[in-house]
DNA sequence: CAATAAAATGAAAGCGCTTTCATGCAAAGT
DNA sequence: ACTTTGCATGAAAGCGCTTTCATTTTATTG
């Protein structure tokens, strides 16, 4: 089944030239003389050669690789950052591995010493929350590695994101500005993911820098539109009913679904509720009658973690923290208070 | 920068025993006896042993990993695929490696080339339509490949999936059967892409059968929400107007899309005119008031798809050809003929 | 044109592992 | 007891490439 494989060893002598000089012709082609580099090309051609990663990356040390571990690849911030990733690698010559975890922190622990077995040169992590073992497996491989979605408070870690609580806030003071003053939220699970805590936070601190407070009215979920719609549907069946006015949701598919929740039951948004989101993804522009969320950029996060890696591998500094500009997009889930 | 780490040979002498038994240990535990086996992982253990991913590629010429080229990861159905075969595939303890060319097919080539350098084990394509250097690439390779989302009439190929046009049919039918005439078709491109052109046959061939045709109402575009809603607008646009009852949509995304621009035009849906999506991604059905739409399993086509390649790769025989079970779901997008 | 520097090439040593192949040694058969 | 079988282990040969180092060729200069 297997078809012979031409190495560079036929390569070489098919250009009447040594193995080694035929492995400068093809990776450093300034080394070489301009004709020689042109018979090895030729020969390369003619023989259909195609180099053995593997082998390459025993001998020069360096795979070529990135890789990048998600919670899913199921939502689709992390399928733009991912595409984006894509693209800046594929410019230098580097491909992308991807694993998912699916928010399983055992999972997470497993496939990305899967990625570090298999020599990635370099790490994209999501969130600053990572089992110990993460850490201990990236340190150990030492090879660079960038966090996305974060900030590092400590400044330690090399970092391209935006704070998290920081923009929940904003969202927050929207919501208040418009008079707002009784509140619910829809989150994701906490626990180990630094970003929905961060998110929440924002909200609670914001709201208790005015008195006010939503401990009582906060539903942790799954970071889906079906979750999102069953979480407000819980919120609503409560003895206490509707007792608040504004919704502000810890991702944009929880915002929709609450927002056709709202549909289904009648519910006037914002009219009656007043819903915000988070990410900004396509489909929060397209909804009637359009969602109020905050814009992350996570093309522009993907990109700029993959460059920044490339930068580093090709041994230059870079700074430890790039924030990305994060923008509130005012559309029609929010109105006044009623 | 980088910490030492520890090689097998390492391991191999802090428990005391030759590199090959150490080798064996690890691998083939049945090969070596259990006080042996134990003083290897106990040193492995103490060493925080982690393999080398490209010596062991090169030295047993396989890399334990398969590849999949997607044309975009920024679809839910794909998504769900995607999660399905890595999961398969760590079960068996090999890796994914992805890559997308965005529906570009010079990127095709290059990434399926890139995926192939790195010396994947096996290889799983999205539809029958790739460019020949694709093909070539592969079988040079001689892996084993995996088509999905596509039939091969020839009987040649590895597939596992769905008859498109028999599927399109179905959907056409349906609407016939409501007693629709007048037809218009929302399709994805069809250049290069075998599933688009097969849907639209279906549309094509079962409205011929009753004399009926579609040709001046077909619109190709992009699959995303954005431009079926763009598409919609343009075919209304026309100075014919809105002369058909029935919509038929390449994929969910476009239906929903043309869902969205008919409730901005207060167009009534199904009164004013019936919408049929493909693929049954979840919005279908959290979307007022729920899309009528053929129901592909497209996390089972992956897992599938991976099952297949494992099985094909421990030297075991499957069937050429796999068919996953598809569904017309009727929901609330379709109704009779005005 | 010899002397020297610079550029191009070749020989060979691995990269860290798997996998034959050969060897030693205990259990089994005669 | 003596060969025979089988199992556990070790020695060593690569897998296909990159990369140092030594060597040859070419360009440069007094």
């Amino acid at each position: 089944m297997h078809k012979f494989s031409a190495r560079l060893a036929d390569v070489a002598q098919s250009a009447g030239v040594s193995l080694s000089t035929a492995s400068r012709a093809l990776a450093e082609p300034g080394l070489v003389r301009a004709d020689t580099r042109e018979k090895v090309e030729k020969a390369a051609a003619r023989l259909g050669y195609m180099p053995h990663g593997a082998a390459r990356a025993l001998a020069s040390r360096r795979s070529r690789t990135i890789g990048a571990v998600l919670p899913t690849v199921d939502n689709p911030i992390f399928a733009s950052a991912t595409q984006a990733i894509a693209r800046e690698l594929a410019a230098s010559g580097y491909t992308l591995l991807l694993a998912a975890y699916d928010y399983a922190s055992d999972t997470e622990v497993t496939v990305t010493r899967a990625l570090l077995q298999r020599g990635v040169d370099g790490l994209v992590l999501v969130g600053g929350d990572h089992p110990p073992e993460v850490f201990r497996a990236v340190e150990q491989a030492g090879i660079p590695c960038e966090f996305t979605w974060t900030l590092d408070s400590s400044g330690y870690r090399h970092c391209v994101g935006f704070s998290n609580r920081l923009a929940s806030a904003r969202v927050t003071q929207h919501l208040l500005d418009l008079g707002h003053r009784r509140f619910a939220v829809l989150s994701g699970h906490t626990a180990g993911n630094d970003r929905a805590r961060e998110r929440l936070a924002g909200v609670r601190e914001t709201l208790a820098a005015r008195g006010l407070s939503v401990d009582e009215r906060i539903v942790e979920t799954t970071l889906t539109l079906r979750h999102g719609r069953a979480a407000l549907r819980a919120l609503l069946d409560r003895p206490e009913g509707r007792d608040f006015t504004a919704l502000a949701c810890g991702n944009d598919l929880l915002a929709l679904g609450a927002l056709l929740e709202c549909q289904e039951r009648g519910i006037r948004v914002p009219g009656e509720l007043s819903i915000t989101g988070f990410d900004d993804i396509e489909l929060a522009a397209e909804l009637p009658p359009g969602l109020t969320t905050l814009h992350i950029p996570s093309a522009n996060i993907g990109q700029r973690a993959a460059a920044r890696l490339l930068e580093r591998l090709a041994g230059r500094e870079v700074e430890r923290e790039e924030q990305v500009p994060i923008e509130l997009i005012v559309r029609g889930t929010t109105g006044p208070a009623p």
